[in-house]
DNA sequence: GATATTGATTATAGCGTATAACGATTTTGA
DNA sequence: TCAAAATCGTTATACGCTATAATCAATATC
């Protein structure tokens, strides 16, 4: 039996007792924020025992992959304000994995990747691996891959190009 | 050459600098949170002139389609701790939109939406379609209702039931 | 009727995010 | 060349959302 609108059991009133969730079980913002939880939860859970966070893992990530970059454009590419970015790389430095060093713009520094910091990524990242699967085992690779592109068409208008108010709209099957 | 990672043009550094995201640009969680905070801003723009946010607009859909719930059912249901939900009801008894009245249980509450309540709700649900278009105009109709299938299938399994570790995974499809 | 449980509340702490302001440095353009 | 503007990192700060513990009143349990 697939209801059609989301319900819950009321653990207090225990006769009858469900909660009609309206156009919430239609929404696509709830049922994003809804999937974006439990999975970052699944993440936090997978990444527990080594003490990071999907911000962190992020910041790594790039400075592995971009070496010698500076501060600003690490945090501009993941969207963090450089002023918040100040205590995520003081955290990842103190903990040996990163490291800021002398630029040739005396404003600025370079960031790179401690040896450490190199080899802890290449743990994070198949435990990263391992995650990602978990999180698809639900739905499979396929689906996932749908997901994937649904996600970055939706989201790409919405974040960059502006909608604009008169444009036609929702014929784009 | 198609590039399979996301790159960004970097402001700063005016030649090349491209940056690499890496995996993060098959990363489930890294696409939903993007796209959770798109259509989150979304909403909020739509709904910055009658200074509504996506929670408040929740708990008023959910009073107002079960009237009488008690505040532990409504926060329970929406996933709000129920200490954090007092503030919340609080603003919303302010602005007269919604109500707590004498329940038989003398401990809760049985809450409801005024009559202001209910017209601003119905001004909201207008909105939150507009809201809703506008963020399905991108993919269209049809790929909507794929993404919210896929994502309360992604979001079901993780959220509720357990994923066992030992259980064949990956090839859901 | 003593004890445990429930519902609402307060206080508090933490995290993520946002802005403003500052000092040092570099870039600019008159 | 030199003053003004822009850039980079930083600090301070504030707001919102989330989480926990403790409290009080009322109810349920046995």
């Amino acid at each position: 039996m697939t209801r059609k609108g989301r319900r819950l059991a009321a653990d207090a009133g225990d006769t009858s007792a469900e909660v009609d969730f309206g156009q919430l079980s239609q929404s696509l913002g709830y049922a994003l924020r809804r999937a974006q939880l439990a999975v970052f939860k699944n993440f936090r859970d997978t990444f527990a025992s080594l003490d990071v966070t999907p911000a962190q893992y992020s910041v790594l990530l790039v400075i592995g992959r971009n070496p010698g970059l500076k501060q600003t454009q690490v945090s501009d590419a993941l969207n963090i304000k450089r002023a918040n970015f100040v205590a995520l790389i003081d955290a990842l430095e103190r903990r040996g994995l990163a490291e800021r060093t002398a630029a040739t713009d005396r404003r600025s520094y370079a960031l790179y990747l401690t040896a450490s910091g190199r080899k802890l990524l290449k743990t994070l990242d198949a435990l990263n691996a391992v995650h990602e699967d978990k999180v698809a085992a639900s739905i499979g690779q396929e689906r996932r891959a749908q997901l994937l592109a649904l996600l970055s068409a939706l989201t790409a208008p919405l974040d960059g190009g502006e909608i604009d108010d008169e444009s036609e709209m929702g014929t784009a099957g």
